[in-house]
DNA sequence: AAAAAATTTAACCAGGTGGTTAAATTTCGA
DNA sequence: TCGAAATTTAACCACCTGGTTAAATTTTTT
């Protein structure tokens, strides 16, 4: 149930979403954005005062969706093979959603770091409480003992990585064909909850 | 034993491959490409006509990079773990040598993949030797079943997205500290290898 | 020494960029 | 109805972009 927006600087926010995911930072253009939000390049402005405000406006957005608040997984009680698994499809869903933020992301964080920086620094983001719970995991036997910060990198890699490199996929293990990739895709909810499960089982 | 160059269109095309690897296409400037190389903006166009021209020389060389023949590997007759072993370390060897390939191929890839789809028809590269040589390995009992677009896409998901995301990790994993990033990348050699290995292991 | 190739200089171009301004107009809430 | 806010129009700005040109100069080759 979307609610329904039709005030002008939604538009805005949408059509720069749109345009920014694209083209990125360096590649889009204020003009584009306006005729997509169906105004002139003044209203844009008199609303936001930059395209670097625009643009930051758009990544803090983007950013807090990419990089969602997962408490409620990590402090539950469940056995870590389930947390694997609500962590792994809440996410992947996340990613079917947005398949163009992985791309995104990789650009801009690539091009300028530091917008991303200083959300994590007011968002208060941290690893910590992730890595305890591995540790915690590990200390029980339920993992094998490996360093936290590479299973933390593994998962993610392994569901956020297809999405990055979604058009080579496409075209070279798929031909093209955009049902195949989609089909793939889904599917990989699946093959990431099994193939860490396997990787990561104690002895 | 690097092999001295000082001829100007091998200085062009080490200034180009800075900025486009750093920039973007977008983002890169044919007068800081002609400043970096120690020449000016008309010679540049003397060499190369375009800055299309010019980028397209530079993707191709490196997408060429990133995508490194391994029929050699492949085609041995060692046992699977062997070639795993063997492929990951080659690429993460090459993946450290570049490390802003990753980024770079993302960036542009999600721009126009053009230029990538018309490298791949020209190089003649296929994943269906690959594919085969997983298939083979399955039926011999080596690997446990699975899709073998999954598992490439997994291996190289492990050796690559570190890269690609090299400044979000530095930051949320390492608080910045560049000497404990570099020690992280390097353990993924030994890491990638025994978290895939563990992952396609039979029953 | 002559010819050819490489390089520089410096000016120039058309077109696009983000951004601004002022005035007129429309929309909308008090 | 009145006034404020929202929106449009259209012109304008300085600056940068990729690209071109022609002539002079230097370097290399023959």
């Amino acid at each position: 149930m979307e609610v329904k927006k039709d005030n002008t600087e939604d538009k805005i926010i949408d059509a720069a979403t749109d345009v920014f995911v694209q083209k990125g930072m360096d590649g889009a253009r204020m003009q584009e954005i306006a005729d997509r939000a169906g105004i002139n390049k003044a209203l844009l402005h008199y609303y936001f005062r930059s395209k670097e405000k625009l643009f930051d406006a758009i990544f803090t957005k983007l950013i807090g969706i990419a990089f969602p608040r997962i408490g409620q997984i990590i402090f539950s009680e469940l056995p870590f093979s389930e947390k694997l698994e609500q962590a792994v499809g809440t996410y992947l869903d996340l990613l079917i959603k947005y398949p163009f933020l992985p791309a995104f992301i990789v650009k801009e964080v690539n091009r300028d770091a530091t917008p991303f920086f200083s959300f994590i620094e007011r968002s208060g983001f941290s690893v910590d409480p992730i890595k305890r719970m591995l540790q915690e995991a590990m200390d029980r036997g339920e993992i094998r003992p490996m360093k936290p910060e590479h299973l933390m990198v593994n998962i993610i890699a392994l569901c956020v990585f297809p999405f990055a490199v979604r058009p080579i996929i496409n075209h070279v293990a798929f031909k093209g064909d955009d049902k195949a990739l989609k089909q793939f895709l889904a599917e990989r909810k699946d093959e990431v909850k099994s193939f860490v499960l396997k990787a990561i089982q104690p002895e």
